[in-house]
DNA sequence: AAACGAGGTTCCT
DNA sequence: AGGAACCTCGTTT
């Protein structure tokens, strides 16, 4: 079930277990909780194979919520709203000392490279995962396109496919679905709210200078 | 600057 | 199976 792989120094040291979606995440407990971020408060869900999701609480703009369910899914019950929906048949706990170490490393960049590589657990389609294995290879202070990731994937004219499995990558900013942008240069999109790219783009610019 | 069509994958019905 | 949705792209108005 779990392929395996490192990085290279020069970006965010993971380590990365592939799952499936195809069972919804039956049979997997999801630990949550909400922390402070540079970026606003962000609510991180972990497994027992590491850090499966990583989001934030204030999106307005984040897509689906509200329009799809019909309920106001504003606040943390929006934000836990959005990963529950993404593996309907997990289970749910909240455990935010739990979590609190994961978020911890994951915004304190001097922290990346002591000690073992971050664990991720990826949990996606064959192709979701493989797009997101190649997002953890962009360097921090770089950008690509979803035209040019696309190639790198062996997919020329796949750039829409691959922008709507970068949109659904669930551990944001540590899969950094934010170095993505569109061919003009453009912050085409962002889950979490254009705004939160640019900033988050912005704070790593400054990071690596 | 905005409108359009083709495009790959996924998730519905 | 068919259709719509998506963090696209290149061309055309």
């Amino acid at each position: 079930m779990a392929d395996l792989f490192e990085v290279s120094k020069r970006v965010f040291p993971v380590r990365c277990a592939a799952l499936s979606s195809a069972d919804a995440g039956a049979g997997l407990t999801f630990r949550f909780g909400f922390h402070p971020s540079p970026f606003g408060e962000a609510i991180a869900v972990e497994t027992a194979a590491g850090l499966a999701g990583l989001g934030w609480v204030d999106a307005k703009d984040r897509a689906g919520t509200a329009a799809t369910t019909g309920k106001a899914a504003g606040g943390r019950d929006g934000a836990l709203a959005d990963m529950t929906r993404r593996w309907p048949r997990g289970l749910f706990v909240e455990d935010v000392a739990r979590t609190a170490r994961l978020v911890a490393r994951a915004f304190d960049p001097g922290t990346w490279h002591a000690g073992p590589p971050l664990p991720v657990t990826l949990i996606g389609t064959p192709f979701e995962i493989e797009v997101w294995q190649a997002l953890t290879l962009i360097p921090p202070g770089e950008t690509t396109t979803y035209g040019v990731l696309a190639q790198r994937l062996g997919r020329p004219g796949g750039a829409r496919a691959v922008g709507a499995a970068v949109g659904r990558n669930p551990v944001s900013f540590v899969v950094p679905c934010h170095r993505v942008v569109g061919a003009s240069g453009a912050l085409t999109g962002y889950h979490w709210g254009i705004g939160r790219k640019s900033a988050i783009l912005a704070w790593e610019a400054q990071q690596t200078s």
